[in-house]
DNA sequence: CTGAAAGCGCTTACAG
DNA sequence: CTGAAAGCGCTTACAG
């Protein structure tokens, strides 16, 4: 007797009725393991034409019940309006489709406790595996997951009790800061005391590696980093905007180049300059270790670094798709750096195409 | 004999053993229908204590499989990385917490096959209800869905076949045209025959609602609209730039104001003036129906119009908790002007706030 | 080549 | 107040 409040929904059991088969042999067939159960082409075919006529689909949570495999694989991550994490969910999806899995992307905020509790929610539902993209605390979600045998990956920030996909923020920073250090060589400007790094936690692994990167470039430009010039105060606009004031007070001059730690103490700096001295931002030379479509218009000379999505977004699921699977590790994913307007145009273009219908 | 392959879960069984009793009573007792029961308080107690102790976590495929209720909403958007479509998921991902359903959102790029293939899949796992953000055939989705009791919900695009709520478009263009008149007035400009609208198809709902409210607005200031001043050229920034190339060459001037159908829309005309006539982004009247934090270091005189997606997350929120079901209707939310600095700094303020950590 | 039976972890009448 | 049994829709040995 069905369930009074059950779905109409078309199950095995219809369709070995309609065939005069039975649920097993359906069931084989529907799922593809009926190779190995060497059922006749004739009655696979048959039950393929009855299933279709009747619309069967199969029912995820009975399958996944029984046989413990669910195919849904759960992402969690920091936000989705984002160039950089909007990428990256957009990204997991496709990839997750592409290999039959069912995506569940799911934003956390880096709220430490929204995010075991995401996790935790999940697991519930036996999610296959948990990605997490930028997570706060990568380690103590792997041990939960670990406890019920579900595997992890860190993506964006890493962990030792997972395989990690980094950006590689050290060379990045490099590469940036020497493109800007070449661009005012050429320009036959002094830049030795006056290039900033702005934003960021001194503490955060990110915002320490782009500092080595920052401090090395200019190391090997054979000039020596003024400490005083670095201003890692955190992420907020309104604090690179304090600490950028702070500074021009303090030396009475305009930077020749600023590095600035991402999109949102951008934002600080250019509300600045916007309000106080717009003519700077035609001159100042600016580093951005995060891509935007809009600030390209804001400063003649924005260099940029787009973090490389697609590759960082390939090689975690060469990890998943890898058997057996692999032991916690550190992948670093080598980033882009924009450094001239073509560049960037072409960048924009693709992202415009891909938002024509927006 | 348990499953080789089964993950170590603990069940109602394990708890049953441990506490002497029956796994319906267990079930009854964590499921919360053991008051119903009336179930002694101290047995439910201790079963909760042991509970606890063992970690157990209830295997929601299972619930789901017998009560066909599957506590999971499912959700398709067509982007994540747009300050408008990534606070919608944000959004109905906290309130579906609030609610303890399982959110699924899954951003399915405006393409109808997606679209369909995405909410197929989440039918055979059982969701319990869908949202269509910005879906491109919603109707269509509404019809599969019903076929299997599924109800769906329609968001920013509207559908017949479902409740819909979606922005007043009407109203919102007509506010930020009468705000930019207002301002051209005070400021003693012409405007009559030097008022743009740039972006858009004709044929969309959306435009054609702004359109409407952007002459009616022109009409109420007892102007008569200029139909050639109306350049429905699409969403490309390339093409709004195109167009605006074009206009400006037939007449030999700038116009006096712009409203500008969407942030892509604006980057066109941006890129346009920043590279032929910088000094115009400064004297330009700009209205965008859409909010981006950095458009408004761009332009002197940025308007704009921004969609309240907290108000029409809880308007469906309201239509979903209904009991009986809504019939379709159509619910339209009035958006946000933003027509002077101090409240796009407000704006801005609680954004950056809310980003502090990214 | 195919079917009957058991079981995944729950909930839900039903019977005491 | 509580337990035994059936069943959700599948898969998986097992037996022919």
């Amino acid at each position: 007797m069905p369930d009074s409040a059950s779905r109409k929904q078309v199950t095995i059991y219809d369709i070995a009725d309609r065939a005069g088969t039975s649920a097993s042999t359906v069931g084989a067939v529907l799922n593809g393991s009926w190779r190995t159960r060497r059922i006749s082409e004739n009655r696979a075919n048959t039950i393929r034409k009855i299933a279709n006529e009747m619309g069967y689909a199969p029912n995820m949570q009975a399958r996944a019940l029984r046989s413990v495999r669910s195919r849904m694989i759960g992402m969690i991550i920091p936000m989705y309006d984002n160039r950089y994490f909007g990428a990256i969910a957009e990204r997991f999806e496709l990839e997750a489709r592409a290999r039959g899995l069912l995506p569940m992307t799911s934003c956390t905020r880096r709220e430490p406790e929204l995010e075991l509790a995401t996790v935790r929610q999940m697991l519930s539902y036996n999610v296959d595996r948990i990605v997490c993209a930028g997570a706060s605390d990568p380690d103590g979600i792997a041990r939960i997951c670990q406890a019920q045998d579900v595997p992890t990956i860190n993506l964006d920030l890493p962990g030792t009790a997972a395989p990690s996909i980094i950006s590689n923020n050290y060379t990045g920073a490099y590469k940036l800061t020497a493109a800007l250090i070449a661009r005012a060589d050429a320009d036959n400007r002094d830049w030795h005391e006056d290039f900033l790094f702005v934003g960021g936690r001194p503490t955060d692994h990110y915002t320490s590696e782009r500092i080595r990167g920052f401090r090395d470039a200019i190391a090997d430009a054979g000039a020596v980093p003024v400490e005083d010039n670095i201003l890692a105060c955190g992420y907020a606009a309104a604090k690179s905007k304090a600490a950028f004031s702070a500074k021009i007070e303090s030396t009475g001059r305009m930077p020749t180049a600023v590095f600035v730690n991402s999109t949102i103490s951008l934002e600080g700096v250019f509300e600045w300059l916007a309000q106080y001295d717009r003519a700077a931002l035609d001159t100042i030379l600016f580093g951005s270790f995060d891509w935007d479509p809009f600030a390209q218009y804001m400063a003649q000379n924005l260099f940029s670094v787009r973090q490389d999505v697609s590759a960082m977004l390939d090689a975690m699921f060469q990890v998943i798709d890898s058997d057996p699977p692999h032991d916690p590790k550190l992948i670093q994913i080598e980033p882009i750096v924009i450094s001239d307007g073509a560049e960037w145009h072409a960048e924009t273009a693709s992202v415009m195409k891909s938002e024509a219908h927006a």
